[in-house]
DNA sequence: TGCAAAGGTTGCAGAGTGTGCAAAAGGTGC
DNA sequence: GCACCTTTTGCACACTCTGCAACCTTTGCA
């Protein structure tokens, strides 16, 4: 059965969904505009002071919610043998969190849409220590076999999320397999361009 | 001689310089909450309201000066003989842009260090246009010799805008010298990662 | 020199985001 | 029904950014 805790939690993420859903409809059928704090609060029945208990920025409700929280990065390289060339461990990571994307296509769609006709929404929303968690990136890799110094970190890094970002970007425009797209782009890197 | 435009049009850099010397010392000497707008603008000596007449956000008056203009990554790929091999006119690109910040280290260093501790500034300067730029040049790339497809575009792009920020990155930190930097990098991403 | 057009600066009013605080409302366990 | 905890809300406030109209400065020209 059913912890108290669990039902708080359970009950703030439906929220969170509501209000996010909201959000996004008056954006798509209004404009990015019409959607202030105020709009977005009366379509979700809560006041507008609320709808900051849920979201730190108006932004981050217009987005999809992160397919990974900025640690996990660094969390999922490190579960991977310690002996594993760099590319491989890195390689493993962009898979697994490309998957993530598969259940939530439709909605992916839908916010891809959003993005389309809002370009500005993408720079906004986008996570703060996105650097820092780089920076993390880089030092962890730094340190795995395979890995010739820091500019060659930087570049399977960068590399890495280049190609799991494009794989996906490409897939929502062509309807191309995720997978597939992943695969090739990797394939790319390891051989060259 | 110096013709009126080109005297405002001085005047106007210049007092834009200005206005952002004054920023970032206060950024830097008191932190990133002491820079308001407001006392910006008492220690540029101009009225808050002027601030915007040279800065669209307070943000933009806080990083570097762009290396480059949006439209001018296409416009310089275009000025590449067409027949040339899509990689190749992205690496001349790249080592046209790389050089630009060579008689600008000084401040780069300068910038860099409030990056450095103010993490979200580097997100919330973010071009709102950066991602239909990007799709302008996988197009204007993926009909170049050499590239099998838009996939192939993307990663060309992504790896060598890669480069160039992983070149001068790993420059400032290291001292090394950006333009052997970023010939290691783009070695890499020719050969294979 | 003097005047008119053009460009730059400023104040003001107002919309919008986001925060701290304390009061009210709601749910949970005893 | 009562005490405890969490959530929601209102209120006041600081801050960014915009449109508008007034004002001042520079410039071109007679």
């Amino acid at each position: 059965m059913e912890t108290p805790q669990e039902r708080r939690d359970r009950r703030r993420a439906e929220k969170r969904q509501a209000i996010r859903t909201a959000a996004v409809k008056i954006a798509l059928d209004e404009g990015l505009e019409a959607a202030t704090v105020e709009a977005i609060s009366a379509a979700a029945d809560i006041s507008p002071r609320t709808f900051f208990n849920y979201f730190s920025t108006k932004e981050e409700a217009l987005v999809m919610e992160p397919l990974w929280r900025p640690e996990e990065f660094t969390e999922l390289l490190g579960a991977r043998p310690g002996d594993e060339p760099a590319f491989e461990s890195l390689k493993a990571v962009a898979r697994i969190l490309a998957a993530r994307v598969g259940p939530i296509w439709a909605d992916a769609q839908l916010f891809g849409e959003l993005r389309r006709r809002h370009p500005e929404l993408a720079a906004k929303a986008r996570a703060a220590d996105e650097t820092k968690i780089m920076e993390n990136v880089f030092e962890a890799v730094r340190d795995r076999p395979g890995v010739s110094g820091k500019l060659h970190a930087r570049m399977l890094v960068i590399g890495t999320f280049g190609a799991t970002i494009s794989a996906v970007q490409e897939a929502a425009e062509s309807g191309g397999s995720v997978e597939e797209l992943l695969e090739e782009a990797l394939t790319l890197l390891e051989n060259g361009l």
